[in-house]
DNA sequence: CAACAAAATCAGGGAAACCCTGATTGTCGG
DNA sequence: CCGACAATCAGGGTTTCCCTGATTTTGTTG
């Protein structure tokens, strides 16, 4: 991923940038905000994944601005598409959702940047500008939350922070990402109770959660994203 | 044109509408495209249902716009308080979420049109002027279903759908769904805890689920396909 | 409008799960 | 041999779950 990839030819008009979401009267904002600078251009606007993945093979955007929630298939599995066949090309997530729950999924995938759309549209562009800059961009609570669990367990796993569980551990959380109780997790693994009990505790304390529904959300999500059964 | 002006003071711009939604990208191209038109105007842009309630009886406007998903109270409570105290003002809800979900609860508590997101503006438009004139809009699609329903009888039908819920009920399964606990979720209805528990059991009973995991689960899994924050 | 149905709200109490603090085995590499 | 770590379970206080009601609003319908 290089820096400095601005083309002497493309600079008449400025970096070119797609956006990707289902809702129209968004895109068209987008458009319209990005379109009032002087040097940014939408040079492509569509509502789901596959004109998205055409439409980047055909006009080679600069910049690539997805909704997460997208109609047909999930969002996250457009950045993965995108991540694999385009490595070059950045992409900034522009979600509704609280970004506590996507935004590290999502950078790990690839993404250089989070954004929900209850910011300003101010903090938009600079997102934009800045994920254009070859940055990073989330917002501020995200950025110390993020930042402090960098530090420690970059040499582990990457993509995922469920590499600090051990192998009974994650055992563990993918039955409780499948729906199963407790009493049903310890008569599966034929062991008590309690030691289940137990490894919910130290899961909840190695993926600071605060709750058993927080650790049950975080599973089940997880566990509907890595495409399990 | 001429427009029939029985009150010059009250229409020198003609209809005055509210906009409440929390996505700051929304509110602004719903500005943008609502005063492009020479007889509408937008007299107030609000992100929270306390604004809109003040706004209400602050400006009285011709026309609110309200989405569903709104970061403090649900939408459906603030149209709720809508109908209740300012009866005469019609409201468009425009959401994200599916309307074979939403549409004919929010038909029910009062509102005159429901339109989704993923609508081209121009419908936006459209929606906006046939409730202006005092009638309803829905999609089309939505209009064969409930002259379906009309047809055939009132029968809420089993299996694993949400349309048995009542609202109170859907919103605490959209809570569940969210992460929050219990108590959190009392706290944030400003109800017992017993009361959110009983909801539990129903919403249980209704959707034929066996345990709280299996609950969590479903709720999980269905906000995550559907789209909230 | 009276009457009935449905929804929203809360109570009591036993069973179960959660949460915290340990503690006992194994295993494994230095 | 021995820390380190993984896997396993116990005790006990707190909270939620689950079941069975019950009351008060609200909405619908004859």
């Amino acid at each position: 991923m290089t820096v400095n990839r601005k083309h002497p030819e493309d600079r008449s008009k400025g970096a070119r940038i797609l956006v990707v979401d289902d809702h129209p009267i968004v895109r068209e904002h987008l458009k319209a905000l990005i379109e009032q600078q002087k040097d940014l251009k939408v040079c492509a606007s569509v509502a789901d994944a596959a004109q998205a993945m055409k439409a980047i093979t055909a006009l080679q955007p600069d910049l690539a601005i997805v909704d997460l929630s997208l109609k047909g298939t999930h969002g996250l599995d457009l950045i993965k598409d995108m991540a694999a066949n385009h490595p070059q090309l950045p992409v900034l997530v522009l979600s509704m959702h609280d970004e506590l729950l996507f935004a590290d999924r999502v950078l790990a995938t690839g993404a250089r940047g989070y954004i929900t759309k209850q910011e300003a549209t101010s903090r938009i562009m600079t997102a934009i500008r800045k994920v254009l800059e070859g940055e990073i961009y989330v917002s501020d609570r995200m950025t110390g939350r993020i930042l402090h669990r960098a530090v420690e367990g970059d040499e582990k796993k990457p993509g995922s922070s469920l590499s600090q569980l051990t192998d009974r551990e994650l055992q563990v959380f993918q039955l409780i990402g499948h729906g199963l109780t407790t009493r049903q997790i310890a008569e599966q693994l034929h062991v008590d109770i309690k030691t289940i009990e137990t490894y919910r505790l130290r899961i909840k304390e190695k993926l600071q959660l605060g709750s058993a529904t927080a650790l049950m959300q975080y599973a089940v999500q997880w566990m509907q994203n890595s495409g399990a059964s």
